[in-house]
DNA sequence: CTTGTTTATCGTTTTTATACGATAATGCAA
DNA sequence: TTGCATTATCGTATAAAAACGATAAACAAG
């Protein structure tokens, strides 16, 4: 019975409950906020600092990876994460453009 | 296997992973798009425009409401909701506060 | 070449989300 | 009171997310 009738609706609300969805999670806010603070991109020093395996720490890159909001290159064994800058202004005027479009009605809570 | 160890992080993180949470799916961004819209707050009249059962756009309701970001009150048969906005005001400027806080960096992709 | 380090992926389990039909509950109208 | 319309909740099924151990892959160092 189909969960997820996602297709069913603008490409706009998919394209943002998308972006809300990658950030959805206190750890992936948490790995933004670590690779916001240091601009050398870090790879495991993430998992010292999360309480979280590995392997888990891992998904949560993946997903923001896919989401867009990082990008991630490989050197040497190591692996090199970093905010998408670009992305991440555009998820942000997305927000605040949808945020401002609904207040542009007269805002009056009627319960 | 405990899934979800949301409680070992920052209640921020945890507050902002919970409002992301509550517009990551298209269907909750129409309804408060429609919410928005007409201020005379809807009630079956969002089933209508939703490609979703009846049940499921209530399931989804609850969220919003659970979340704080609707109001909802029972006027008769029908039920009325509408857009909390003070709890929608801080919202906004939640995320603004996180992407403003992380953009303090200095923004050098490194990869 | 072998060893050790680092990280991604696989397989699995548990929990949560999504969706819907059916039903209950509420109150209006006749 | 009886019926009708509206909506929330229950039960259930399926899909996705979250978490982890184990393993594989990639490479540096010895």
């Amino acid at each position: 019975m189909a969960a997820h009738k996602t297709d069913e609706f603008g490409k706009k609300e998919q394209d943002l409950a998308a972006f809300a969805k990658a950030i959805s999670h206190p750890a992936r806010i948490a790995i933004l906020k670590v690779l916001a603070q240091r601009n050398e991109c870090i790879c495991g020093e993430i998992v010292e600092i999360l309480p979280l395996a590995q392997a888990t720490v891992s998904q949560h890159l993946k997903a923001l990876k896919e989401a867009g909001l990082i990008n991630g290159t490989v050197s040497g064994p190591k692996s090199c994460y970093c905010i998408n800058w670009e992305a991440f202004d555009n998820f942000q005027s997305s927000f605040n453009t949808l945020f401002d479009k609904l207040k542009n009605s007269n805002q009056k809570s009627c319960c």
